[in-house]
DNA sequence: CCTCGAGTTGCGAAC
DNA sequence: TGTTCGCAACTCGAG
């Protein structure tokens, strides 16, 4: 019989610092001379996946596999199914225990449950922690009284009772001898990208490397500069410079390459006794922001979802393939909008700010095309595209959810001149508008044909015309907004009647949600 | 039950 | 160059 085996099992927490659950698998090897094997699982269901975001993992994962060698241990990445994984890995490998992050997601959930039965089935021992997010979640649910917050504000103030999230755990120095790993085979390797099936014409610049060693180096450029740090307020930070205006820790976080713990007591550590900004806009204030949106993620049914979403606006949205077509291609004759969606394909990360000009355009805005599809090309797209954030977030600027002024259209035009006159983020993601005069530059239609030619452009030749009047269809769809709140009032027949105590969404909420 | 204040980040005209 | 207001009146949560 071999050595028992502990194995910790890697899915989000791609990091050796502050992974709680790394550290019991460790602990529990003391003087029983269990063997650590740390293993990643490349499901199938993480599909719905560009190739600059498979970039951005299977870098991670070399740069964990690099970390876990110089403790004298090493990665074992196997693809396939978890359940069925395991289910071979504990009968091969003489599995006693195994270790892994608790996460909050429902595919998540499901999935961990069904190898928590099967460990039980083995007689393998599970050890589960929290360190993907601030807090255990389940505490700020219950300290709300058995619901999800649904204002900022409130989930800041349930924060503030539960208290201080926890110390960050430091990084294992080392593996005791009885537990470094024994078996070396390269059928466990991390992956190529070759290897992968992807379409590598595909992949764009890589200006984010994947891995914990370049989150934490990043986490340090940030942390240096104090002054900066204090000043942060999200809103006043440029959609369209030409390098991020803001700190890109997104993709570390997203991956777990960087703990949220870490971040948090760095910044508060540097706040401390100096005037600074306060949530929502400081960067303390974002992290809250990923954690308010876990929170409501982790308890609200079909929440990546309108129908069934108890908290969702039911928006009467239309298919129009031909509209998220040009949106998802960089075609829709708005060069500010076409430079985004460029950005976000060729280089998997956009402003956050970016992120509310081109969702506002396809929902709410201009196209009155439903969120979901827009939440499934970020999904795509966005290296840092976590399912909580992007679901809520879509929400959020589709006025479907949290957020409910309508009647606030980001403007595809006047937006992007506030922060970028001349259009030179324009120029660089639109290289056919590169010879517009700044006077035309967001809007290239308006452009004399001479001028037209003389840039080299004719604008629906070279680049489309726009697929919709802005000043038009907003108007219309704001009035198409204001029907579908009133909506919510009228009975199944049809027949308008007053609000009563069952159809009032507070109630119904949370009914719903104190089920379980 | 009702009322009221607050809510991360709009636009564009008017002054 | 900066502030205020109209748009038309939203939802949530506290009292």
């Amino acid at each position: 019989m071999t050595k028992p085996v502990v194995i910790h099992w890697f899915r989000k927490g791609l990091r050796l610092h502050d992974n709680p659950a790394l550290l019991a698998a460790l602990q529990s090897t003391k003087g029983s001379h269990y063997e650590l094997r740390p293993v990643f699982i490349l499901d199938p269901w993480f599909t719905s996946t560009g190739p600059n975001r498979w970039r951005f993992l299977i870098q991670s994962l070399k740069d964990l596999d690099s970390s876990l060698k110089l403790l004298g241990s090493r990665l074992f990445v196997i693809k396939g199914k978890p359940a069925e994984t395991f289910k071979e890995l504990f009968k091969e490998w003489n599995v006693k225990k195994l270790t892994f992050e608790i996460d909050t997601e429902p595919y998540s959930k499901e999935r961990d449950l069904l190898i928590k039965t099967l460990a039980e089935e083995s007689s393998v021992e599970v050890i589960t922690k929290v360190s993907h997010t601030l807090y255990d979640l389940e505490k700020i649910y219950n300290a709300n009284g058995k619901t999800t917050p649904l204002t900022y504000q409130k989930f800041l103030s349930v924060t503030a009772k539960v208290g201080s999230p926890d110390d960050s755990h430091p990084a294992p120095e080392k593996i005791p001898d009885g537990c470094k790993t024994s078996l070396l085979s390269s059928k466990y390797d991390v992956p190529e990208l070759e290897d992968l099936g992807l379409d590598l014409k595909e992949l764009g610049s890589n200006l984010f490397l994947g891995g914990e060693t370049e989150a934490l180096a990043r986490l340090e450029i940030y942390m240096k500069k104090q002054d900066w740090v204090c000043k942060f307020s999200k809103p006043d930070t440029s959609p369209n410079s030409l390098e991020p205006s803001t700190t890109v820790l997104s993709p570390y976080l997203r991956f777990g390459c960087l703990s949220p713990r870490l971040f948090y007591h760095r910044l508060q550590s540097i706040l401390r006794g100096r005037k600074h900004t306060d949530p929502p806009t400081s960067l303390l204030g974002q992290l809250m922001w990923r954690e308010f949106y876990y929170t409501a993620g982790a308890y609200i049914p079909n929440f990546d979802k309108m129908e069934g979403n108890p908290i969702c606006k039911q928006i009467p949205w239309e298919s129009k393939p031909e509209h998220l077509k040009a949106w998802t291609e960089a075609k829709t004759g708005f060069p500010f909008i076409d430079a985004i969606m460029t950005q976000l394909k060729t280089e998997g990360w956009i402003h956050h700010l970016a992120r509310h000009a081109v969702a506002c355009f396809l929902t709410r805005g201009d196209l009155w095309v439903s969120w979901e599809h827009g939440q499934k090309v970020f999904e795509e797209l966005l290296l840092d595209a976590d399912w909580s954030l992007n679901a809520g977030n879509w929400m959020w600027l589709s006025a479907s959810a949290f957020f409910h002024q309508y009647f606030r259209v980001y403007s595809p035009v006047a937006f992007g001149k506030k922060t970028d006159k001349h259009g030179d983020y324009i120029k660089k993601y639109l290289p056919m508008l590169k010879k517009y005069p700044t006077e035309y530059i967001y809007e290239p239609w308006k452009a004399p044909l001479s001028v037209q030619k003389a840039a080299n452009c004719i604008i629906g030749k070279d680049y489309p015309k726009p697929i919709v009047q802005h000043e038009v269809i907003s108007k219309e769809n704001m009035a198409k907004m204001k029907m579908a709140y009133q909506k919510k009032e009228e009975g199944s027949d049809g027949n308008k009647r007053k609000k009563t105590k069952q159809e009032s969404s507070p109630t119904k909420i949370t009914k719903f949600m104190k089920k379980k």
